[in-house]
DNA sequence: GAGTAGTATGTTATATCATAACACGTCAAG
DNA sequence: CTTGACGTGTTATGATATAACATACTACTC
């Protein structure tokens, strides 16, 4: 097996094929960034958007990273390749793919991950490792349903939710107290 | 019948008994601050901590305003009264509430908002409307539930989860599109 | 009630995250 | 080939948060 560059991947762990969730399983993430780039090119087409050298850099650089990144960090990375250095470079580039759903903002981290099911209309959850940072995106169609209803009670109208959990991803869990 | 000094409470729909939840219907804040405050000063001694002038302040302010307040603000209220002038006051003494339990940050807004039901061990979720900017509490068990059950099935182990939800609160709903 | 360990409050200074406002460049539509 | 919309870059500033240190209070011990 040849080795893996991502020290994550380092776990035998990543080998358990019980880890459903795509963002724990091993996997290789230039496929994965490619197709996600993809579809971001036809998402933004569809919307009459461009996804501009800046944009698409910072997309691959999310989805590359696959944890979330911080503005800052981002900038940091666009400054060494020639971008802009200055912060309405990274954030102007950040809201564009958020406002398309292509990227996602994790307020528990002032940070920001790569959608990894864009398109769909999803109230995701995000599941942050707090040991290795990882970030998974996983369904909240049922949390959702449950907190509209719980809400409802009450005469109260939820139109965006947002769901962070913190805690243990499948790795962490072996070796982390 | 006398004139409420909050405006929020202007709205006849505060009369609605439909309301079940107490941050959306009328009722006297200094009952619900002051039952609150007697809950904090025994949690506190409960747990060998104290609630001092500036905490116990700081917990007021919040049961008073019944929203989230930036810890800027609630620093401008201190130094007024009379307390220090400088960050760390506020973040201290909203620190300590918030690890007693007695406070919850609303990462979506960078503010805290007192909890309406300290002691309990819960999983709240939060409305919050984005008209009036009222924060309310509502159980979140279900949700919660939901969320550890679709983490879990990605090996995921949940320790900490935050909900906050944006929308309409019940008087909002009436008159806002 | 004097000594002292732990806790609380206050300060200065600085780190970190985010946006307003403006100048210049590009490019497609007319 | 102009014009208007958009994109990228800048400077400057605003908003949120914490580190590090000095002083003071509290509770406990003798």
């Amino acid at each position: 097996m040849p080795t893996d560059p991502n020290p994550a991947f380092a776990n035998p762990a990543f080998a358990n094929p019980a880890f459903a969730n795509p963002a724990f399983a091993r996997h290789d993430h230039s496929h994965c960034s490619h197709d996600a780039l993809a579809r971001a090119e036809a998402i933004s087409a569809a919307r009459g958007a461009r996804l501009t050298p800046v944009r698409r850099r910072v997309l691959e650089l999310l989805l590359e990273a696959h944890r979330a990144m911080g503005a800052y960090e981002v900038l940091e990375r666009l400054a060494a390749e020639g971008f802009g250095k200055q912060p309405p470079v990274a954030y102007r580039a950040l809201e564009f793919l958020v406002d398309l759903g292509l990227v996602h903002r994790i307020n528990r981290l002032n940070a920001f991950a790569a959608c990894m099911d864009p398109g769909q209309s999803h109230t995701p959850a995000f599941l942050i490792c707090r040991t290795c940072h990882l970030v998974a995106e996983t369904p909240a169609a049922r949390p959702r349903a449950a907190l509209d209803a719980s809400a409802a009670e009450t005469g109260f109208v939820v139109e965006f939710a947002s769901f962070e959990a913190v805690g243990l991803c499948p790795t962490c869990a072996v070796t982390t107290p």
